[in-house]
DNA sequence: CACGCGATGACACCAAGTGCAATCCGGCCG
DNA sequence: CGGCCGGATTGCACTTGGTGTCATCGCGTG
C-alpha cells in the first residue's frame, strides 16, 4: 500500500513490491496470481463470510432482505480496516485495470450469493437477480461509508435499498403487504 | 474470431491476429489499445446509440421504462449479427480476462447512462440505480437471445424487468398506480 | 543424523505493450 | 510531371507481467 499511494499503481513494479517483502518476483507470484490481486487477498473471505451469514439469516424473510442482510452483517465486520478501506478504494478509482478487477470479483460474489439462495430454495431466475441487486445496493452503501466512515452501515445499506426500489418501480400484480 | 474460435483466446497471440490481417504487430495496436479490445470494438457505438435513444424516447415513461426502451431499441440493431454474437459471447465466457472487460464495458454503458438520465431531470442517486438495473436487464435479457435467436429481444427484455421487479420487491410507502 | 517436504530463489523464457524514429503511400499544389 | 505533406504503417529496442524448471534452503520428524 505504502508503495502504491505515493507511487501510483501502474508506476510501482513487482519487483519493488518483492524488494520491499524481502523477497523475490517469483516468490510474490507464488504467493499471487497477479500484480492486481495484491489488493484483493480479502475478496475470498469475504464472499464466504457473505455466504454464510445468508444460509444462517434467512428466517421469514424475502429473499431480498436476507441477502441486503448478509451483506451487511458481513460488511461490518470490515469496520476496523476504515483508512486500509478508503486508501484502496482510491486506489482502485485510479486505475482501470483495478476497476476490473473489482467488478469480476463483485460479479463472483453475486453468483456465490445467487447459489446460496438457490440452496434455500428460491428459483435461480430469482436468486439471479436477487442476488444482483443486492450487491448493487452494498456497492454504492459500501462507497457511501467510506467516504463517511462514521455512518451506520447499516441503516446506508436500507437507504440504498429504498433507492433501488424506488428506482426500478413497483411489481406487477400485487398490492402492498407487510 | 476465426483464429480465437479454433485456438482459443488466450493461445492466440498478437502476432498470429497481425499476420492474418496482413499487418504488423505495432500495426495492432496502433488501431487497439488491448489484446481484449478487438472483441469490443462496437461497445462505444453501441453506448453511443443507448445514450441517443434515452435522450429521444423517453417522454411520459417512468425512467426504469425508458430506460429498457432505450436498450431494447440500441440491442434490435444488432440482430444482423447473431452467429458472430454467439460465438464471441462464448469466446467472453472461457476468458476471465475477457469477461472483467465486458463487466467494465457494462459498467461505462451504464453511467452514460445514468448522466443522460440526469440530464433528463433524473436526480442522480435515481439514475445510477436505475442504468444499473436497466443494463442488468439487459446482460441477461442479452443472455436469454443468444441462447435462441429466435426470440423476441423486446419481450425478454420485459420479462427480466418483470423478474428484477418481483426480486427486489415492492417500493415503500405507494399503492400500484398504473 | 539422515530424510523429506514445503517455501524460496535463480534463471531463462514468452507475450503484451510502449516509445521513437524511419518509411511508405496517396493526394495535392505549383 | 515532380516535389511535398500528412497520415498510416513499420522496424526495433526495451520494459514489465507472468510462467516453467530446477536447485536450494530450512525445518520438523523418525
Amino acid at each position: 500500500m505504502a508503495l502504491f499511494t505515493e507511487g501510483g499503481y501502474a508506476e510501482v513494479t513487482i519487483a519493488q513490491i518483492a524488494d520491499r517483502a524481502g523477497l523475490t518476483k517469483r516468490t510474490f507470484f507464488n504467493h499471487f496470481t497477479d500484480k492486481r490481486e495484491v489488493l484483493f487477498a480479502g475478496a475470498k473471505a469475504f464472499e464466504e463470510s457473505v455466504v454464510k451469514h445468508l444460509a444462517e439469516a434467512h428466517d421469514g424473510l424475502d429473499p431480498i432482505d436476507a441477502a441486503v442482510v448478509a451483506l451487511t452483517r458481513a460488511g461490518l465486520a470490515l469496520a476496523g480496516y476504515g483508512e486500509f478501506a478508503r486508501a484502496r478504494q482510491e486506489l482502485i478509482a485510479s486505475s482501470t485495470e483495478l476497476q476490473e478487477r473489482d467488478l469480476i470479483k463483485m460479479t463472483s460474489l453475486a453468483s456465490a450469493m445467487a447459489e446460496a439462495l438457490c440452496r434455500i430454495g428460491v428459483p435461480p431466475r430469482t436468486a439471479t437477480f436477487t442476488a444482483q441487486a443486492a450487491v448493487t445496493v452494498f456497492t454504492t452503501a459500501y462507497a457511501d461509508w467510506i467516504t463517511d466512515p462514521g455512518a451506520d452501515l447499516d441503516a446506508l445499506m436500507q437507504r440504498s435499498l429504498a433507492d433501488l426500489r424506488r428506482a426500478v418501480g413497483h411489481p406487477p400484480g400485487h398490492s402492498d403487504r407487510n
